[in-house]
DNA sequence: CTCTATGCAAAGCTTTTGCACGTTA
DNA sequence: TAACGTGCAAAAGCTTTGCATAGAG
């Protein structure tokens, strides 16, 4: 199922209309390569339909949470930003705190340590949503030359 | 050397002066238990001194951040936590999802999840000032027994 | 005395909301 | 044609800034 099929049948599941506006904003996400600020998705949104107003694309954004097709990450800096889920498998965003750049890595890495603080501390760690900070090799890099 | 003495000296080593209103945001955050919002802090502050303005507090905890006594962490939610760092050693934050309890924990269940992530995408996690987001064991109960 | 810091008020930003009007089903 | 959704404008939060004045060094 396209993620245009499972957006009109959420819609309609719950009494929601297919509009224009609403298939922008989802058309926008889809094409989205990165998580985007509501900011770069507004921009975008207003390439195809300048009148569509920054309102409609917080509303659009929160029934595509709903639905699951899209994910908000925070990275901090009071930035929210918006990613497109599709059919991905899980994984973990890495910001580079210098740069910005969102990197997605496999979840892998970190179930060792999702399970000891399940163990040690009963918590049950959720990284989906988040991103977790640190500096890229690029950065470093540039550090260290100077 | 205690915070005061650090402080103090920061001060003096930029040029800046120390005032009774910074005196008491640094005693307000010395004397917090756990991580503090703005509002929080703001409360606690204008016991000591009704006149202090927020803008003042915003402006201090800039500067102990600056000094390295404060830490902020992002929880998400658009809501910005400080918390006193003083002599503490490296941990982590756990935030549940659910109450909006911050845990501190020891860093070490990361550390091989850190090395990996080094390794495999030259990427330096540095998870000091973050929280990581997820359910608490009293509230996974609650959920549980629903 | 000089120059920094403060309090106050206003401005900024991002996000949310109320409402009349257009649109979808 | 009955709800629902949209655009517009205004409100709401939180944080920052400009400025005259108080106060530290």
């Amino acid at each position: 199922m396209s993620c245009e099929e499972i957006f009109l049948k959420e819609l309609r599941a719950r009494g929601y209309r297919l509009t224009p506006q609403r298939e922008i904003v989802l058309a926008v996400m889809h094409h989205m390569d990165r998580p985007a600020t509501v900011e770069e998705i507004f921009q975008k949104v207003q390439e195809r339909s300048s009148s569509l107003d920054i309102s409609t694309v917080y509303r659009t954004l929160d029934l595509l949470q709903e639905f699951g097709l899209v994910m908000a990450l925070d990275k901090g800096e009071r930035q929210i930003f918006y990613e497109y889920v599709g059919i991905h498998k899980p994984h973990v965003h890495l910001t580079c705190k210098s740069c910005g750049e969102i990197i997605g890595v496999e979840l892998e890495p970190f179930t060792e340590a999702i399970q000891k603080v399940r163990t040690d501390y009963q918590f049950d760690i959720l990284l989906d949503n988040m991103t977790i900070p640190g500096i890229c090799q690029n950065c470093r890099l540039k550090f260290e030359s100077v």
